[in-house]
DNA sequence: AACCAGGACGTGA
DNA sequence: TCACGTCATGGT
């Protein structure tokens, strides 16, 4: 086992299962072993179970760019009072109510923005027939980059993608695993070539990382009071 | 008050 | 290819 794993599994032991992706409309009557906690689901990996679960991942994963979840969270509970999450009604509610919409997801930020990108990302989902797009093709969506691909690829559609995100980067570049300016793709090859995982533990992993990022790696310097992963520093 | 948040895009070198 | 500015609200 190589670092990669060895420090899944610190995190892991250390936070638990994550239940990601986070649903605002998850019902929590579902068997899990650590309990259901404000659309979280640890422990239940048959997730989403329909398409509008699906579509709620892919317009959140839009949302949540450089954003905190709780803002994301608001804006998915606005929306929410106006059309169900579907890709048909939230393009026909975008072209009658561009007002109210944008007013929804202003706790998101960039409205604007987003606003334009959810109009992207519905059309091409809507073309996709209920097929799972290739990487290559949610890229050409414009609005979605390389984090937003993977992560929708990951917890909507199941595909063993690993996700790079600010965390990843600042936190493997703490101890030494990567550089700096590494690339998302080189970064992104580094995980999948090193990390032995299934897809939950792919999905795990992220959400791990961001949660040890957010405890030790939102302000500056950082790292400096990472204990846990203090030992893998090279 | 400054900085960060589960980034992406357009631009100019 | 890559560094930099822009997009914007909300929390600390």
């Amino acid at each position: 086992m190589d670092d990669y794993d060895l420090i899944y599994k610190k995190l892991l032991k250390n936070y638990s299962n994550q239940g990601w992706w986070p649903s605002i409309g998850f019902d929590g009557k579902n068997p899990t072993k650590t309990g259901v906690i404000k659309g979280y689901h640890p422990g239940f990996y048959e997730f989403p179970r329909n398409t509008t679960e699906l579509f709620e991942i892919i317009i959140g994963a839009i949302l949540t760019q450089n954003t905190s979840w709780t803002s994301v969270e608001k804006s998915l509970i606005n929306l929410r009072e106006y059309i169900n999450f579907d890709a048909q009604e939230l393009l026909d509610f975008s072209k009658n109510n561009e007002n109210k919409f944008k007013e929804a997801i202003k706790p998101a930020g960039y409205y604007n923005q987003k606003f334009n990108y959810l109009i992207n990302i519905s059309e091409f989902y809507l073309s996709l027939n209920g097929n799972t797009p290739s990487r290559e093709e949610i890229l050409n969506v414009k609005g979605v980059g390389n984090e937003t691909a993977d992560s929708i690829l990951l917890y909507g559609y199941g595909e063993k993608q690993f996700v790079i995100d600010a965390y990843t980067k600042r936190i493997f570049s703490y101890l030494g695993l990567i550089k700096e300016k590494d690339s998302y793709l080189k970064i992104k090859n580094l995980f999948e070539e090193n990390f032995n995982g299934d897809v939950k533990d792919f999905q795990e992993y992220h959400a791990l990382i961001v949660e040890h990022g957010k405890r030790h790696y939102s302000k500056k310097p950082y790292g400096v009071n990472d204990k846990l992963l203090n030992n893998f520093k090279k």
